[in-house]
DNA sequence: GAGCACTGC
C-alpha cells in the first residue's frame, strides 16, 4: 500500500481557517420532519443565533445596513427574517425579503420556515421565482427570492416602496444581480433611509462590504451608518492536508488520493470509523470521467477485506436521476466517491462526507470586451474557494481535506474570485440600469466596477441595436426590450418578428435558444441511436428550426417525459422551453406583437432571425472553417449542430452564440443569404441616420 | 469528425 505523501499542518478548528467558510446549510432541503410546534421552537432556540437575536435586531434597527457574517449552521437565513417578523418590521403591510442567488434555495428555505412559523406556504411565508409566485400580495410577511427577482421588481417599483428589510444572502457569492441589487439598494437608501437592508456574506469579504456602504458624500443620510455583526456556527474541525510538491498531473493524483484514502482510512479504523464519503473537486466533464476511469482500472486491485467503491460522477450535464443518485446512500461495507465538478461547492450539498479532495482548479467564464468573446478557462481556484471545499468534509463529522497542492501555493491564490460582473458581456445589464433611470454609469456606485472597455463595448452594442439613441438614453423600443427577460439580440428578433410575420415561430426559437443541452447524446452505441432519432428534427436551413421543429414535435406528442427519452431530448430542458415560451408570449402580447405563423415560409423565418443576429454573421471557408463577418475570425461549428458536417448553399451563416474552448467556438447555426446583414441588420440605425453602417 | 464550469430573469 503507498502511503498518502500529505503534510498536515495541523487541525483547522472553528477560529482558525474554516470559520471563514460561511455558506447557507439552510440550502439543504431539511429532511427531517419537525412535528409539533413546541419542538420547532424549541429547535429555534438552541440554533448558534438565537443567543445573538436582541443584538441583531438592536443594529438592525439603529444601523441602515446590517453586515451579518455567519457560519453554516447558525441559522441566519431561517431565523433573522423571522426575528424581524416577530419583532414588528412586517407591521402596516411591510414585508421583510430575503433573497438567494439560486432557486432551489428560495424555495426550499420558504417551505422550511413556513413550517416554522405555523403557515402553509405561500400565506403569511411565500417565496417568488421565475415562473413561480408563491406569495400573497396581501398576506405575504417574509417572502424568499431570488435576487434575479427583486432586481426585476425595481423595474416595476423603483424604490421598492412594500419592503421594510431586504436582507441578501449569500452575498460572498457576488452574482451579477447580488452586486447590481447592492449598488441600487445603496442609492435606494439616499432616498429611503428607513429602508432595512442586510448582508450576508463570508468573513473575508465583510470589510469591503462595510467600507462599501459606508463610503460615498459625507452628508449622505446613508453614510457611516454601518455595522458588522459576527456570528459563529456549527461546523465540525477539518484538517488539511497539503502535497509537497505539485502535482503533474492532477487528475492521476486524484485518483491515486481517493484510493489512498480509502486503503488508510479502511486499515487504521473499525468499521463505523472508516466509513465516511469522498468528494473530490475538478474542473469539468472531461476530468471528471478520466478520474473514475483511473479508479475503475485500479478497483480489482483492492483487497478482498476492503470496502467497496461506489463510483459517482456530479456535474450540471448529467440528468435528473443521474445527479439524485449522489444523495443515495451508500450500502453497508461501502464507499461513496463523489467525482463532482463546482456544482457541489455551493449549489449542491450532500451530507455524509468526511474526505474532500481538492484539485485547486476551477473553470470559469471570462469575457473579452475586445473581441465580445466569451471563454471558458481553467484557473486556480480563491482562498475563499478553497475553505469552502474543505468545508464540505466537516457537515456531519469531522473530516480531512486533502488539496492537491503545496501549502505554499494556496498562499499565494487570490483571496476571492472577481466578481461576476467584472467578466460577463455587459449589454443586459446596462440597458436595464438605464432603464431604472441610471444613466450615468460613471455615477453607479458599483460595488466593484466592471472593466471600462466592457461598458463601452456593451453600450456601442445598445446603440448599434437602436436601444439607446445619441444622448445615451433609452429609445422607444430599447424601453420594452429591457422588461423582457431575454438577450438584447433576441428581444430585437421578437420585435422585427411583426414585420416578417412569423411571430409564433420566433417566440418558440426564442425560448429554445434559451435553454442548453436540449438534445442528450449519450457515449457508445445508445449516442448512435440517439443521432438518429435527432435526425427526424433536422432542419435543412441549420439549427433554429430544427430546435423548432423539436419544440412542435414536443407539444403535439403530449409533452412526455417518456416521448423526450425515445426521440433523444431532455424533458427538463423541453418542459422549460414551454415555461419561457409562455412567459415571452405575454410581453409580445402586452407590447401588442402579432403571433402569426409564417406558414411554413422558413425564408421569412430566417429574414428575422438575422435581424437579430445581424452581427453575428460568418462565412464558410474551404477546410470546413467559417470567418467571422466582424473581425475575420477563425470560427470552428460546434459539432452539436446539424451544419457540423455540411456546407450551407449560401456559404453565409448567422450563429446564436460564440464561446472559447480550446477553439473557438459557434453554437446554433442557420443558412441565410448575405445580403440580409446590410438589408435586416441595420435598421434602426439606418432610420435614425440616414446611412449604413460598415461592421 | 468531436464536446458540454455554474447560476439567473
Amino acid at each position: 500500500m503507498t502511503s498518502l505523501q500529505f503534510w498536515k499542518p495541523g487541525t483547522a478548528g472553528p477560529g482558525s481557517t474554516l470559520d471563514r467558510a460561511t455558506q447557507a446549510e439552510e440550502n439543504v432541503i431539511q429532511s427531517a420532519p419537525l412535528s409539533g410546534n413546541l419542538s420547532i421552537q424549541s429547535a429555534r432556540a438552541r440554533l448558534p443565533i438565537a443567543k445573538h437575536r436582541e443584538k441583531l435586531l438592536y443594529c438592525i434597527e439603529q444601523y441602515g445596513v446590517t453586515i451579518v457574517v455567519g457560519q453554516t449552521g447558525c441559522g441566519k437565513t431561517t431565523q433573522l427574517p423571522q426575528y424581524l417578523h416577530e419583532a414588528g418590521w412586517s407591521a402596516d403591510g411591510s414585508v421583510v425579503a430575503c433573497t438567494q442567488p439560486r432557486r432551489v434555495a428560495a424555495t426550499s428555505v420558504a417551505s422550511r420556515v413556513a413550517a416554522e412559523v405555523g403557515s402553509i406556504l405561500g400565506d403569511e411565508v411565500g417565496y417568488t421565482i421565475r415562473f413561480e409566485d408563491v406569495s400573497d400580495k396581501e398576506r405575504t410577511r417574509i417572502l424568499y427570492m431570488t435576487d434575479g427577482m427583486l432586481f426585476r421588481e425595481t423595474l416595476v417599483d423603483p424604490l421598492l416602496s412594500r419592503y421594510s428589510v431586504i436582507m441578501i444572502d449569500e452575498a460572498h457569492e457576488r452574482s451579477v444581480y447580488t452586486d447590481l441589487m447592492l449598488g441600487i439598494l445603496k442609492k435606494i437608501r439616499r432616498k429611503r433611509p428607513s429602508l432595512r437592508l442586510i448582508v450576508s456574506s463570508a468573513t473575508l469579504d465583510a470589510t469591503s462590504f462595510l467600507e462599501y456602504f459606508t463610503s460615498g458624500t459625507p452628508a449622505s443620510s446613508s453614510g457611516d451608518e454601518a455595522i458588522i455583526v459576527s456570528l459563529e456556527g456549527r461546523m465540525y474541525p477539518v484538517q488539511t492536508a497539503y502535497l509537497q510538491e505539485p502535482a503533474p498531473d492532477y487528475v492521476r493524483k486524484a485518483a491515486e488520493t481517493v484510493w489512498n484514502i480509502h486503503l488508510q482510512a479502511n486499515q487504521s479504523l473499525g468499521e463505523q470509523q472508516g466509513s465516511g464519503d469522498i468528494l473530490v473537486f475538478l474542473t469539468g466533464r472531461e476530468d471528471i470521467d478520466r478520474c473514475l476511469e483511473e479508479l475503475t482500472e485500479m478497483l480489482p486491485s483492492l483487497p478482498r477485506n476492503a470496502m467497496r467503491l461506489r463510483l459517482l460522477a456530479l456535474h450540471a450535464g448529467l440528468s435528473t436521476d443521474e445527479q439524485l443518485a449522489v444523495f443515495e446512500p451508500a450500502e453497508r461495507g461501502s464507499r461513496k466517491v463523489i467525482v463532482s465538478t463546482n456544482i457541489a461547492e455551493a449549489s449542491v450539498t450532500i451530507e455524509g462526507i468526511k474526505f474532500v479532495v481538492d484539485s485547486g482548479f476551477v473553470k470559469i467564464r471570462t469575457y473579452n470586451p475586445t473581441t465580445a468573446l466569451s471563454s471558458l478557462v481553467t484557473v486556480p481556484i480563491s482562498r475563499a474557494s478553497a475553505t469552502q471545499r474543505a468545508g464540505r468534509a466537516g457537515r456531519t463529522s469531522s473530516g480531512i481535506c486533502y488539496r492537491l497542492y503545496p501549502e505554499r501555493a494556496f498562499n499565494s491564490l487570490p483571496v476571492t474570485t472577481p466578481p461576476e460582473i467584472t467578466r460577463v458581456d455587459l449589454t443586459t445589464p446596462i440597458l436595464q440600469l438605464k432603464s431604472l433611470g441610471i444613466d450615468d454609469l460613471m455615477k453607479f456606485e458599483w460595488v466593484t466596477a466592471p472593466p471600462a472597455e466592457s461598458a463601452v463595448r456593451a453600450l456601442e452594442g445598445l446603440y448599434g441595436a437602436g436601444m439607446i439613441g445619441e444622448g445615451g438614453g433609452l429609445t422607444i423600443v430599447g424601453e420594452k426590450v429591457a422588461e423582457c427577460p431575454v438577450e438584447v439580440n433576441i428581444a430585437r428578433m421578437l420585435f422585427s418578428s411583426k414585420e416578417f410575420k412569423c411571430g409564433e415561430e420566433i417566440l418558440t426559437i426564442a425560448a429554445m435558444t434559451a435553454v442548453q443541452d436540449v438534445f442528450v447524446i449519450p457515449e457508445g452505441a445508445a449516442g448512435a441511436l440517439a443521432e438518429l432519432e435527432r435526425r427526424k428534427f433536422t432542419a435543412e436551413e441549420g439549427d433554429h428550426i430544427t430546435l423548432l421543429n423539436a419544440y412542435n414535435a414536443f407539444t403535439r406528442y403530449g409533452r412526455s417525459s417518456s416521448w423526450c427519452k425515445s426521440h433523444a431530448l431532455s424533458f427538463r430542458a423541453m418542459s422549460r422551453a414551454v415555461s419561457i415560451r409562455s412567459q415571452l408570449k405575454k410581453y409580445m402580447q402586452r407590447f401588442g406583437l402579432p403571433l402569426e405563423s409564417c406558414q411554413g415560409d422558413a425564408k421569412r423565418l430566417r429574414q428575422c432571425l438575422v435581424s437579430g443576429y445581424w452581427r453575428n454573421g460568418a462565412r464558410w471557408v474551404a477546410d470546413g472553417t467559417y470567418r467571422s463577418v466582424r473581425g475575420n475570425q477563425v470560427l470552428h461549428v460546434h459539432p452539436n449542430s446539424v451544419l457540423f458536417t455540411r456546407k450551407p448553399r449560401s456559404g453565409w451563416v448567422i450563429f446564436h452564440e460564440m464561446e472559447e474552448t480550446k477553439k473557438t467556438q459557434i453554437r446554433i447555426l442557420t443558412e441565410i443569404d448575405p445580403d440580409w446583414l446590410l438589408d435586416y441588420g441595420h435598421k434602426y440605425y439606418d432610420k435614425r441616420t440616414g446611412t449604413s453602417v460598415s461592421s
